[in-house]
DNA sequence: AACCCTCGCAACCGCCAGTAC
DNA sequence: GGTACTGGCGGTTGCGAGGGT
């Protein structure tokens, strides 16, 4: 059996408090990030190390950009996901100052949304056969229809854009990268340097 | 004013891959 | 090669804020 990854007994859940904020921050100032399972105890902390971790990589981070996503960062985001699927952590690699977490909420809240409203499956980028909403139809006539994969049409022009991969009928929504669409030499993700 | 509902976001959970022994 | 440990990732949950009735 995997123990578990922290004594749960006697360790704090939930929001964290700015103390616990400070603590934090001093410590990986003081010693930097890793070993963060000894890091709770090290630094005073009634939290699992895997609490300690997120907290700093989805917030305390000092080169962290929070706010709104701006259109190109929506953009991209878009055209990473058709590419990458869920792969969240390397969509958020392509966009400085954003952290897989926050890539992840505004998708599921924003993106994803709007992509259905536009009669767009977001699983699988394509149209749909059947529209979901009444307006659907009329709002996808502004994408290009040429394209399978349904990106927003300024995209459409770019000569270097290929997909990663086909999708092979329905059993394939979330294409994974293999070792060769992950290298940085290859060209489909070279577009997005 | 009180209640209900929806939304956005921070945080947690479980699983997996990599690594050390 | 097998096992244990650790860090990292993606899915999901829970809570607070804000808006609507």
């Amino acid at each position: 059996m995997r123990k578990p990854c922290c004594d749960k007994e006697g360790t704090n859940k939930g929001a964290w408090s700015k103390q616990e904020d400070q603590k934090l921050i001093d410590y990986i100032h003081l010693h930097g990030e890793g070993c963060w399972r000894s890091l709770p105890k090290a630094a005073g902390l009634h939290r699992c190390g895997k609490s300690c971790r997120l907290r700093w990589i989805n917030y305390l981070r000092p080169d962290i950009k929070r706010g709104n996503f701006a259109p190109d960062e929506e953009d991209l985001i878009i055209k990473l996901h058709a590419l990458l699927g869920n792969r969240w952590s390397l969509i958020a690699g392509r966009l400085p100052g954003r952290t897989d977490n926050e890539v992840k909420n505004y998708w599921n809240s924003h993106i994803r949304r709007k992509l259905i409203n536009m009669g767009i499956d977001p699983n699988n980028h394509k149209l749909y056969q059947t529209s979901p909403l009444p307006h659907a139809a009329s709002s996808s006539s502004r994408l290009n229809l040429d394209l399978t994969i349904a990106f927003p049409a300024h995209y459409s022009s770019s000569p270097t854009f290929t997909l990663a991969q086909e999708d092979d009928d329905n059993n394939n929504n979330n294409p994974k990268p293999t070792s060769e669409n992950m290298d940085e030499s290859n060209p489909t993700l070279l577009l997005f340097q």
